[in-house]
DNA sequence: GCTTGACTTGAAGTGCACTCGAAGGTGCAG
DNA sequence: CTGCACCTTCGAGTGCACTTCAAGTCAAGC
């Protein structure tokens, strides 16, 4: 019914030891094992993967995740605080975007001195 | 003639252990002393700071900075190694804003997804 | 039936970038 | 002259996010 570790962890780019990881911190709850007890990973455990992913890319830290996978768990009483929780990350994210923009002026300026350099 | 560590800290907005770190492991050079041997910090020593900070947020690792250092103390004539290093980051640095738009857009969609939740 | 290779678990180890602690030196206020 | 804050060096410790190890289990191919 649902795919291997190996498979799970191609398809999400996920190594497997961090797929298990993931699993021991509470991260994605209760992967589905076949007969050998061995994982077995769903389309929507996938997904979850996924958009987990996305909030490790954003720097969000395990922990808030993690805090994040509970209130999930909690059911949709918890919508409203998991929205609160992205509504804050994705600030961070913007302002995130905002100071790499900054640095990067720079660093172009000081590439462009270079190149002068370079020519005189 | 120059400023103590304190003030150097408050400035760079780095701890004073970390100003100390840095020099030790080399990404700042010879920060001269002052009669009772202590760090006495100069205009170019902070405007050094200022761009290895810039460096860092935008995810330079340490060994990369210290060899863009190192460059530097050789003179001129690395100059054009340390544009390709700077070229190099400024790429990275691209693809990373490039990688947050996405996935802030998802992260987006998301909150989005909880606000149509919540009304209905 | 036996080997091979991938799986399981829990615990210990790794790398990065700091961060702190210990032991001692320096300079100024009272 | 004494206390006190702040400095020095060097080595050890911390936190995060994995990553590897050790020891054992299981299914498929020869």
């Amino acid at each position: 019914m649902g795919i291997t570790i190996q498979e799970a962890s191609r398809v999400s780019g996920l190594s497997t030891h961090t797929l298990r990881y993931y699993e021991q911190i509470g991260l994605i709850h209760e992967v589905g094992r076949d007969t050998g007890g061995r994982r077995s990973y769903t389309q929507p455990d996938l997904e979850w993967l996924d958009f987990l992913t996305k909030l490790r890319t954003t720097g969000m830290s395990i922990a808030e995740m993690c805090r994040y996978a509970e209130l999930r768990r909690q059911g949709p009483a918890t919508a409203a605080e998991r929205r609160r929780m992205l509504e804050v990350h994705r600030e961070r994210v913007l302002e995130r975007i905002a100071q790499l923009g900054e640095d990067l002026a720079v660093i172009d300026y000081k590439i462009d001195l270079y190149h002068t350099m370079e020519k005189s």
